[in-house]
DNA sequence: CGATCAGTTGAGAATGGTCAAATTCGGTGG
DNA sequence: CCACCGAATTTGACCATTCTCAACTGATCG
């Protein structure tokens, strides 16, 4: 399976903490019961995912350094986390749910709290695919990697470095990689945002929020 | 706001457990911090989504006896929560990341397993949404229903009450009504599933799960 | 007996998908 | 450095699905 040179047991997260590194492409887990753990992403870009039995593939959300996945997803829905660039990644193995009941609470609290905000981000996401159009959708999920990745901006203009393909966007979107192809055109011949060779840059950010009615809040937690 | 006779506060499930009864209609929590607890129905139909500024709205998922929300869904995703039907909700007041923590467990691993189905309910829902038809996609959702509703084929027969409007299911699907109306007909005259005066019958569940490729794994735990 | 809300249906428009053919880009081996 | 390969991107033409708008029916409620 994956490639992990550097792999090795960590004392500085207690017990039971593997770290563990991925190259892009890497399956971290594929929802087959292989692998029983919480993911702690600590660097890269990393996608939770399921499979069709059609064969396409949906992603649920992306996990950026600090991201925390695993409640339900090993148990239930069968997710699969792929690494997208090459990552670094937490894995603390074991039954999620039983590991959280058993953790002490100075990691269990920011499990859930990784949780929460991740459940957070999934809802916004459905929002996004059942209710907001291609633009729109495209759009909101790159302003919602700008703010994650806490790019600042400079005088409205935000820039990052994104290593997704227009085929990952798709599966993001729930699009064809080629819709997906048209919309990035039309965005970057618009002025709102150009996403070429893994660089996205935001030309008015606050001009785009508006335009797709991008709200951070689901973002931070209230009174944060 | 809601009406809700015959709210009292219970020591049978331990301190600080408010049940309360909503009508069909009656927001439960509007995602405006007005109100911060678990919610866990124990009778009715329940339905947790959020609001776009646009007006549009989005179902994240339904919620059907035992079956709980709280995690993420007040103090981050802004959820509304919105009773379908008459329903009986018990409420666990506060902070629900503080009032998970400080649980003793044999309250905070039901309802950790309860966030955790959720999780995966709403992947696999994100799933159709993002990839399915909408044949598929209503479909879908009504096996789901069935399933977790408990209903007991009779030869391949299932029959089950459902107080959903097609608006409520347009917002689930992320279809218009207008659309679901017409994909309603559709599995009625293919024989699949007439769903008439709040009742779904389904005539083939195997067929029709077979036809959208519905597999019930992500509604329950591996090895249970 | 209106009024209102859920459900139906039709016609035409828009959005997004499919298929197929370039073109570009990032390596790799020579 | 250059030729070449596969993957990602780009574009065009056409098709399918879903939406919009609008009208109409039927039930329910005060």
């Amino acid at each position: 399976m994956a490639a992990s040179a550097g792999n090795r047991r960590t004392g500085g997260k207690g017990p039971d903490v593997w770290r563990r590194v991925y190259e892009a492409g890497d399956t971290i887990s594929n929802g087959d019961g292989n692998k029983e753990a919480f993911f702690l992403v600590s660097s890269g870009w990393v996608a939770s995912g399921k499979m069709l039995t059609s064969g396409a593939r949906i992603v649920l959300d992306f996990l950026l350094p600090g991201d925390v996945v695993g409640i339900g997803t090993t148990e239930w829905a069968r997710e699969v986390v792929t690494a997208l660039s090459p990552a670094t990644v937490f894995e603390f193995p074991g039954a999620p749910l039983e590991r959280l009941l058993t953790a002490p609470r100075e990691l269990s609290a920011p499990i859930l709290k990784g949780i929460a905000r991740r459940n957070a981000r999934i809802a916004e996401h459905m929002a996004s695919i059942g209710r907001r159009g291609a633009v729109e959708r495209t759009a909101h999920l790159l302003l919602e990697l700008a703010h994650r990745l806490g790019a600042k901006p400079d005088r409205g203009r935000v820039r990052f470095s994104c290593p997704l393909t227009q085929s990952d966007l798709a599966d993001a979107l729930g699009l064809t990689a080629v819709h997906v192809n048209r919309v990035l055109k039309d965005l970057r011949e618009s002025g709102f945002v150009s996403f070429r060779n893994g660089t996205v840059e935001i030309h008015n950010i606050g001009r785009l929020a508006d335009f797709v009615g991008f709200d951070t809040s689901y973002l931070t937690l209230r009174g944060e």
